[in-house]
DNA sequence: CCTACCGATCGGTAGG
DNA sequence: CCTACCGATCGGTAGG
C-alpha cells in the first residue's frame, strides 16, 4: 500500500533537489516541480503535505548521509592523520554523491522554519566538533604540530570538502577518493617544499 | 544634483545586500526592502529600475572588490610563498568587510540574467587562474613541491579563502589578517608535526 | 516619496 | 492525478 507511493514520492525528492539546486527554493514554484515529473500542480498534494516539507525532507536526508559518515569514524583506532584522511574521503564522497541534495543543505537551510532550522545549526556544530576533536587529539598524540588551533585547523578541513560542492562535476576525470587525497596530501604535508622556504 | 539621490541609492543597496544575504534574493520581497527603509514599495523605483538592478550591482561590486585586491598582486615581485600569503590575506578582508555582498555573490549570482552570469563566471575563471599561475610559478621556483597539481592546490586554497563566509563573525576576536595568518601557515606547513608521521 | 492600482503568479484546496 | 478555483502576494506603474 505505501509501497507504490514511495517511489513517487522519492521521484518527487529528486526532482525537487534538483530544481532547489539549481533555482533556489524560493525560485522554484510547485508547478515547475509538477511540470519536471509531467504532473498538474495541484497533483503534487497527494503526495506530500507542502513545500517546506520537501525542503526539510531534503536538508535531514543530507545531514543523515554526514551524519553517518563520519561518526561510525569516531572510535575506529587509527592514527589522527590517517583518520582525518578517511574522515575526508568519506566527506567529500557524500557530497559528490549528493552534489544536489548537498547544494540545497548549503544554501536553502536558512529558508527552514525555526524548529528544522535549529537541528541543521545543531547538526553543524557536531561535524565541527568531530573534526575539532580529531585534530586535538592528533596534537596531543604528536602526530600533528603542537602549535595548531584546533578551531582554525577545522575550519580549514571543512573549507576544503564543503566548498567542493561549487566546483565538483562527478563523472569528470576525478573521484571523490582522488580530491579527499590530493586534498590531504597537501594540508598534511604543506605546499611548500623542503629547499624554498622563505618565510 | 546627483548628490543627493547618489547616497539614497547606497543605502538601498546596503539594505538589499543585508537582506539579501539573509533571506536570500527571491524570498526578500521589494515591499520588505522598502519597509527596511522606511518607505513604499513603489518609492523604491523612484531610484532603481527594478529587483535585478540591485542584484547586478551587488555582485559587481563585490567582483570588482576582489578584482581590485587580486590584480594589483600579480606583477609583485615576491617568492610565491609570501604572494600566496598576501593574496589570501587580500582575498579574506574582500570577505570579512563584505560579508553581505560576499554572501549574496557566493549565493545569489545564478539567479542573474545571462549576460550578468556570464560576467560573474568569467570573474570566477579569471580568480580561478590568478591561484593557478601564482602555484604554477611556485613550483618552477623551488617555492612549492613539485608533485603539486596546480587546479587541486588553487581550489584548496579558494576554499578555505571563500568558505570564510559562512563563520567568520566580524567584530570577533580574529581579525582577517589573523584568519589568513593561520591558514596560510598550516597550508605552507602542513599539520603534521616532524616527529609524528605515520602515512 | 505616497496612494492606488495592474496583471501575473504564488502555495494550496475542493471535488471529483 | 486533473480541473477549477481560492486569497495572498509578487514586481512594477501611473499620477500626483
Amino acid at each position: 500500500m505505501t509501497e507504490t507511493t514511495k517511489p513517487r514520492r522519492a521521484q518527487i525528492l529528486d526532482s525537487a533537489s534538483r530544481l532547489f539546486s539549481e533555482r533556489g527554493y524560493h525560485a522554484t514554484s510547485m508547478r515547475d516541480l509538477a511540470g519536471d515529473l509531467g504532473m498538474q500542480g495541484g497533483s503534487l498534494y497527494a503526495h506530500i503535505s507542502g513545500k517546506e516539507e520537501l525542503l526539510i525532507e531534503i536538508v535531514n536526508v543530507a545531514s543523515r548521509q554526514f551524519d553517518e559518515a563520519l561518526f561510525t569514524l569516531r572510535d575506529v583506532q587509527l592514527p589522527a592523520d590517517e583518520k582525518l584522511r578517511e574522515a575526508m574521503h568519506r566527506h567529500i564522497r557524500v557530497v559528490a554523491d549528493n552534489m544536489d541534495s548537498a547544494t540545497v543543505f548549503f544554501h536553502e537551510w536558512k529558508h527552514l522554519s525555526p524548529e528544522a532550522y535549529a537541528r541543521v545549526t545543531g547538526w553543524r556544530d557536531s561535524i565541527d566538533a568531530f573534526y575539532r576533536e580529531l585534530i586535538t587529539r592528533g596534537i596531543s598524540e604528536g602526530t600533528f604540530r603542537a602549535d595548531l588551533d584546533p578551531r582554525m585547523t577545522a575550519y580549514l578541513v571543512l573549507s576544503a570538502v564543503n566548498w567542493a560542492y561549487t566546483w565538483y562535476r562527478p563523472g569528470g576525470p576525478l573521484t571523490p577518493g582522488d580530491v579527499a587525497d590530493s586534498f590531504a596530501d597537501m594540508l598534511l604535508g604543506g605546499l611548500r617544499s623542503e629547499i624554498g622556504s622563505t618565510a
